[in-house]
DNA sequence: CGTGAAAGCAAGAAGGA
DNA sequence: TCCTTCTTGCTTTCACG
């Protein structure tokens, strides 16, 4: 990939909003080119999207885990991904080599609503689940 | 919050290119209406950022693992966030409670570049590293 | 990749419920 | 306070060189 293309992914991570002007000129392009660009990376499927970051805090989520996910009968097809989608408070889903076959970032309200999304998780994903607490998130 | 603003977040977290024309029509508000309501959404650290998503195999780095980190010495001062912060492969550090004090998400190339990070994390942190392959994303 | 014109959008001011 | 409408200047988009 060219180093304009780099600038251009660099900066549309830092401000996803950026206009296509000011990018421009942050890359020595004209408006249309970098639009090109943009679009071209877009269409390769290397954007994929753009999203505001919104403070889980604010939507009543202040409180995140990570859940690991083992299935009861390892003889059972995996379609454990499938079985979880529907959750809306599991927000990641990572396959993983290790103790267990799934991680899972969840973010919820209360200690309560955790209680109730393992219960969920283990009873529809036919699974049972290690939790680890986030106290803080430096970074992310 | 109101129920414009969730939608208006909503919205914005699918598609944070949305103009505020197109908002403006899907909670049916004027486009200054919408506006405001966004730009206050800002203010109050609500919606904290927008960004691009960008395939990490695009970048090089296709290569996703869960590093657990526990001080070597648990009488230390916990810097450790800061002692890590410069590292570029790490792009997101947790502090959790559990067996460990913080759980990092790292992307790297090869298995190489992470040998090489983890053995940057364990100097440079001061820290013993325990890590957790991603095998495959089935979403974030 | 750049240019230029037309259409669309953002951002601020003014005023009303 | 929050909304709408109006106006001005940018930005985006597209056809073409």
């Amino acid at each position: 990939m060219e180093a304009a293309d780099l600038r251009i992914i660099d900066l549309l991570r830092e401000d996803g909003r950026i206009s296509y002007t000011d990018l421009g000129k942050a890359v020595g392009l004209s408006t249309s080119a970098v639009h090109q660009r943009v679009r071209r990376l877009e269409e390769r499927g290397i954007i994929t999207s753009y999203t505001a970051q919104v403070d889980p805090a604010a939507l009543g989520t202040p409180l995140t885990a990570f859940v690991s996910v083992t299935p009861l009968d390892p003889r059972d097809p995996d379609d454990i991904p499938d079985r979880l989608r529907g959750i809306a408070q599991i927000d990641a889903c990572y396959s993983v080599a290790g103790d267990s076959n799934y991680l899972l970032r969840v973010r919820v309200g209360t200690p309560q609503d955790l209680e109730e999304l393992l219960s969920r998780v283990r009873s529809q994903g036919g699974v049972s689940t290690r939790t680890t607490i986030v106290l803080t998130t430096p970074w992310e």
